[in-house]
DNA sequence: GATAATTTTTAGCCAAGGCTAAACTTTTTA
DNA sequence: TAAAAAGTTTAGCCTTGGCTAAAAATTATC
């Protein structure tokens, strides 16, 4: 059983990559000291999960990798689950998530996902990895690398940052939501869109963590 | 926040008190060295949650005891959410609540015994604690301890014993089951008893974790 | 291309929570 | 009631995962 500061690791080098991450940017994810982080990284590649190539970055092994997604899978598992037996706030289910997936077994995990009807993918949109790691080829796009004034479906949205979460919430931004770009500002990259007839300015910042898909969405 | 390891101290020594604990089982109860626990009743008696006088024993403070009621109450609330939700057996409940209940948030809490309408007893009888630690006073009676030719109920089974719990579960005793006493061993206190008709023999050892009520059920 | 700034690593420290072996109490037994 | 047994504590060690301060490497700047 790896620890809960060793799955928080290897998440963090997860959500980070895929290319070498830089030591500095884990320990900022993370909350510790970069020295911290550099410590822990030279145990993770001693114990093969991380290649850690000092001064340069880090990556997960295949090994590291695989945990990883393990840990992915639990959270947003969790996430799905506590939406839809509790009703949470999707503001909310990060956080619990975030503990209660270093304390979940494989026989839960296995229970939760027959009980949800193994869901592909969690209240964000976020895939959910399957139970070896298998993630879907992902063909979305950035809400500000859309095309204007063509019939988008918003697929995902942030999980982590509730300010956000609420104010997508409250102008009914979320995944499923289907909208048009009618004009987008040269200069910071904020756009215009039209939802259901509302006009809605929407900031560069959100318009780059906002995933969209092109085609009809099929739900 | 107290860590997954003072948690698990403080329920242990509520499991085994109220009287002063001896080291050596509350050592045994959390698989540890006599050592070890020696330590940590120090450490704790040092932050006024427990109260250890050397060579006798430990007991809690009444800091202490807030803390492990809460602890029990996320336990069972656990339990009895699993139990609803995921229909998961009497006998896997325990081992999946005991990892999950360090990580379950008050909010969680909350939430969940909301959705489960307060429950008072999880799905092994034993009383949920209160949000502030309250128990209801017990008027039961362990099953060895009952009279004979009496109609009487099942209130609690163990719910850690996973090999008891499934002999109960397969002889169809469970909280809310009937029965009645026939005979007592007046020799090592196994007994007979009729449960519904069919002649069941039950150990000592099981006669005396099983908790009944001389009341009819009220359920 | 040398120096300044930034980033990363090393060194050394700390607390928590384990362990074993040895010392000390308490209890039991002869 | 003295010796043996059982239980408990102390002492000293270990690993994990933090931290700070100082040293080293890399990158940026003049």
């Amino acid at each position: 059983m790896d620890s809960v500061a060793v799955e928080n690791y290897l998440k963090s080098i997860w959500e980070l990559g895929p290319e070498d991450v830089a030591t500095q940017d884990i320990a900022k994810h993370l909350n510790v000291a970069p020295a911290s982080a550099t410590k822990m990284l030279q145990r993770l590649t001693e114990r093969g999960l991380v290649h850690h190539i000092p001064y340069r970055g880090a990556s997960l092994t295949p090994e590291g990798e695989r945990k990883a997604l393990s840990v992915v899978r639990r959270h947003r598992l969790l996430e799905t689950f506590l939406s839809q037996t509790l009703a949470l706030g999707r503001e909310q289910l990060h956080d619990e998530a975030e503990r209660l997936e270093h304390a979940l077994s494989t026989d839960l995990e296995a229970a939760i996902a027959a009980y949800l009807g193994n869901p592909q993918r969690d209240p964000h949109g976020h895939p959910i990895p399957g139970p070896n790691g298998e993630l879907p080829v992902n063909s979305e796009v950035l809400l500000g690398d859309s095309p204007l004034n063509k019939k988008i479906t918003v697929t995902q949205v942030p999980d982590h940052d509730s300010e956000i979460l609420s104010w997508l919430e409250s102008n009914e931004i979320f995944p499923g939501t289907k909208l048009e770009l009618i004009s987008k500002d040269p200069f910071d990259g904020g756009i215009v869109a039209n939802l259901n007839g509302k006009i809605l300015q929407i900031s560069q910042l959100v318009a780059n963590i906002v995933h969209v898909s092109l085609e009809e969405s099929s739900s």
